[in-house]
DNA sequence: AAAGCAAGCTTTTTT
DNA sequence: AGCTTGCTTT
């Protein structure tokens, strides 16, 4: 093979560098898949068997795209190749030998939602006051936990003495057991229970030893101290490990990425060969540029600059309009310009923003354009209510031991049995040592149970017929399971017959359930061609819970794609629009408040990711009011924007004004009762606080109310309430005391500058801050 | 048991 | 603003 003629100097190392261990930092848009997928077909070409071959990717997409390129390249082999991610590689290791730990091999796999309420439900029972531990920060800690391999009883004795530990300590151990005790694993498990494995069966870890000789990890640096162990281990076998990635692209520290991992690679794995490469095939140099200005401001980075010999390109464009909703109208009039103008098609641009409430505006913005758009992430497709209660009920058929599943589904639709009935047929599983729908099969002996035995005994026997037809092959195929199931329940009848608008979509998102078990059905087909019979219930359950909306995306389509930084890692676009590059908006308060510069770094790390998406053209938008948890807020421009030199930029970046920011956030009793009475609750807060920003009554359909011009006018509001004057001292009741410096009326509004003792010197707005004179 | 209503909380990011 | 939760009522 000629890698020469196909790659660069770099890549080409990378391609032949097969045996030991190999790190390859690859910067953003540095041809990666390139390279390794021509270093796959090196292997294979100097007689490597494709069946030895190990891939791991994060998700479905990369994996499948990467299968695709080297079978293009290699012609043949590639299915040998084992490519997968993480997450499903483990899921196929354990329901092999999940025997060994002492699970049943049809365990269930737990998504983030039924965590939460496994958890409820320790908290209810253990008698946790989630108002004092919320779930989220038990689960949050739990996850942790697994990510750096730690289970409920080291964290037990770490805890030592502190009390709130403990409680969540005594959480974690519950919440194993019940998931035992439910036949069920959580994402994390699926790692740590795979590792665990390993550990615990050497003769397992022989065997995958012999298949795995040459292991390749991609995105290396978002691995957690968990799958880190897992590679380790697994590489211990051959040594052959590749490890590809970019430190400064680490973005999912949230998530327990260790991005020592990548830093210490060549420590933990000394003999290790180190390729870079920076050579950018994806953007203008002035793109690159940007991106290297921003990135250079963190410390403790492996050092590269990327370059490309593509030339300058076009400057990049800044916009900072005066409320997010002229933001989105912005973006989304300039791509119709130029989709207008021919430059462009609508599948050439991206949308990109820190937090998913930002798509809203933006896709109510796009409907009213017309202009076609997919979101990507946000609420998951199967995250949504009746996907939930249909899955918990094929949940339920297929692992009856999954007592979460009964409890969603066992009065859904209405079948007049209650919480109290549910709560006794409980007790009595677990005090007889069975499963929740075993104790409903026996709802006779249930004490106290009355009359509602027979609505129990009905249900089981339900399910039961579902399990018969299954294993008597009734049914065709799994769109025909899925179409009995809702009918025979009586779940679709009850949807139908409701005239609630939101049933409607119920009903389109069951129909599209269906379709997309039949896809799946098809890719099964297409993937076992000599499979006698299609999927089990089993296998697609685990696929639907591996699945990310970001796996779905088809890049050919006409859409404009609407998604988080995090989801575009990976991607790239001709046009890309970087929406809400405001300071607490991106960076997000969380991080700028944090003690420790590792949370900026990881921020400014999205912005480089974010970056370095465009491919030509690059938008920066700012929005100088936006409605955040139910509150206009005001904020500067993002730090990012302004670590960018200004000689990249086609126009000036404004400089933050002495009065134009840092309003209170306090509204007066008075101000509240008029925002009431506004048709359109926190909008016209912006009118009161800001009348300088402008609120045309526009034909728009959505947003900013007509009724808001009274309003504004009305803000002589601030008269008569002052009781203070300049060098008084005042006292704030988030700020604390301070003395007051300036008192400027301007538009129709007071404008106090304190200089507080502990806050600095802040700008108010006297009719909402509550400042009173001591 | 189920429906209807007020309070309160929320936002990082996801396999 | 929007969603979930808990409480109240029927």
């Amino acid at each position: 093979m000629r890698l020469e003629r196909y790659l660069n100097p770099e890549q080409q190392k990378a391609a032949e560098t097969i045996d030991g261990p190999v790190l390859i930092l690859a910067g953003a848009g540095s041809g990666k898949t390139r390279a390794l997928t021509y270093r796959v077909a090196n292997m294979i070409d100097s007689g490597i068997n494709p069946w030895n071959i190990l891939a791991i990717t994060f998700t479905n997409k990369a994996a499948g795209e990467m299968r695709e390129r080297i079978d293009d390249l290699v012609g043949f082999g590639s299915e040998e190749i084992w490519v997968a991610t993480f997450h499903s590689t483990c899921v196929r290791i354990l329901r092999r030998h999940i025997d060994k730990l002492g699970y049943d091999s049809s365990f269930t796999i737990y998504d983030s939602d039924d965590s939460k309420s496994l958890i409820k439900s320790i908290c209810k029972e253990q008698g946790i006051d989630t108002k004092q531990i919320k779930e989220k920060k038990i689960l949050n800690v739990i996850s942790g936990c697994k990510d750096e391999l730690m289970g409920p009883e080291e964290y037990e004795t770490l805890a030592g003495g502190d009390w709130e530990q403990l409680k969540i300590a005594l959480a974690y151990k519950e919440y194993q057991r019940l998931l035992k005790k439910n036949n069920a694993l959580d994402f994390d498990d699926l790692i740590v229970k795979c590792v665990e494995l390993f550990k615990k069966c050497p003769d397992v870890l022989e065997n995958y030893h012999r298949r795995f000789q040459y292991i390749c990890v991609d995105e290396y640096q978002d691995t957690n101290s968990a799958q880190f162990e897992l590679i380790r281990l697994l590489a211990l076998g051959h040594g052959n490990l590749c490890v590809v990635g970019d430190d400064d692209q680490s973005i999912y520290k949230f998530r327990g990425a260790n991005i020592r991992n990548i830093l210490d690679f060549e420590k933990n794995y000394p003999n290790a060969t180190v390729i870079k490469l920076e050579q950018n095939y994806r953007s203008t140099q002035t793109i690159l540029n940007a991106a290297n200005a921003v990135i250079a401001n963190n410390k403790g980075r492996k050092n590269k600059s990327l370059w490309t010999d593509k030339g300058d390109g076009n400057k990049i464009h800044f916009r900072q309009l005066d409320n997010s909703r002229e933001e989105a109208e912005f973006i989304t009039d300039d791509i119709a310009r130029k989709v207008r103008n021919r430059d462009a098609t609508y599948k050439d641009f991206a949308i990109l923003y820190r937090t998913n409430a930002q798509s809203r505006e933006l896709e109510e913005r796009l409907i009213y354009e017309g202009i076609p758009y997919q979101i990507v992430g946000g609420q998951n497709f199967y995250g949504r209510k009746e996907i939930k209660d249909i899955l918990a009920y094929l949940k339920t058929i297929d692992n009856g031991r999954d007592d979460l599943s009964v409890k969603r589904i066992v009065n859904v639709p209405k079948r007049g049995i209650g919480e109290t009935s549910v709560k006794k047929a409980q007790n009595f599983a677990d005090n007889e040592g069975i499963s929740l729908f075993e104790a409903l099969c026996r709802a006779e002996e249930i004490p106290g149970i009355g009359k509602t035995a027979e609505k129990l005994i009905s249900f089981t026997k339900t399910i039961r017929v579902f399990r018969t037809k299954i294993e008597g092959n009734y049914y065709e195929d799994l769109p025909e399971l899925i179409d009995d199931v809702i009918n025979e329940t009586g779940y679709i009848d009850e949807i139908r017959e409701s005239d609630d608008e939101e049933d409607k979509d119920r009903e389109r998102n069951i129909d599209e359930f269906i379709s997309k078990a039949a896809v799946y059905e098809q890719k099964y087909a297409d993937e076992n061609p000599e499979a006698e019979a299609g999927p089990t219930l089993t296998q697609f359950l685990e696929e639907v819970s591996l699945v990310a909306d970001i796996d779905n995306v088809a890049s050919d389509a006409e859409k404009v794609l609407l998604m988080t930084i995090h989801s575009a890692k990976g991607l790239e676009f001709p046009n890309v629009y970087l929406a809400g590059m405001e300071d607490g908006v991106f960076p997000g308060d969380a991080s700028k408040y944090s003690e420790s510069d590792e949370d900026i770094e990881e921020e400014r790390r999205l912005a480089y990711v974010g970056i370095t998406r465009a491919k030509e053209e690059l938008t920066l938008t700012a929005a100088k009011a936006r409605m955040m948890r139910g509150e206009t807020q005001y904020n500067d421009i993002s730090m990012f924007v302004k670590e960018i030199p200004e000689e990249y930029f086609d126009s000036k970046i404004p400089k933050k004004k002495k009065h134009d920011i840092d309003f209170d956030d306090d509204i007066s009793d008075y101000s509240m009762s008029v925002m009431r009475s506004a048709p359109f609750g926190g909008v016209s807060r912006t009118a009161i606080k800001r009348p300088s920003v402008k609120i045309a009554p526009e034909k728009k359909p959505y947003g900013f109310a007509d009724g808001l011009k009274g309003l504004t006018k009305g803000s002589d509001l601030s008269a008569g309430r002052i009781d203070y004057e300049v060098g008084d001292c005042v006292r704030h009741i988030k700020f604390g005391t301070g003395t007051v410096k300036e008192i400027e009326v301007k538009d129709g509004s007071t404008n106090v500058t304190v200089e507080f003792e502990k806050c600095g010197v802040r700008v108010l707005n006297a009719l909402f801050a509550k400042l009173t004179k001591v």
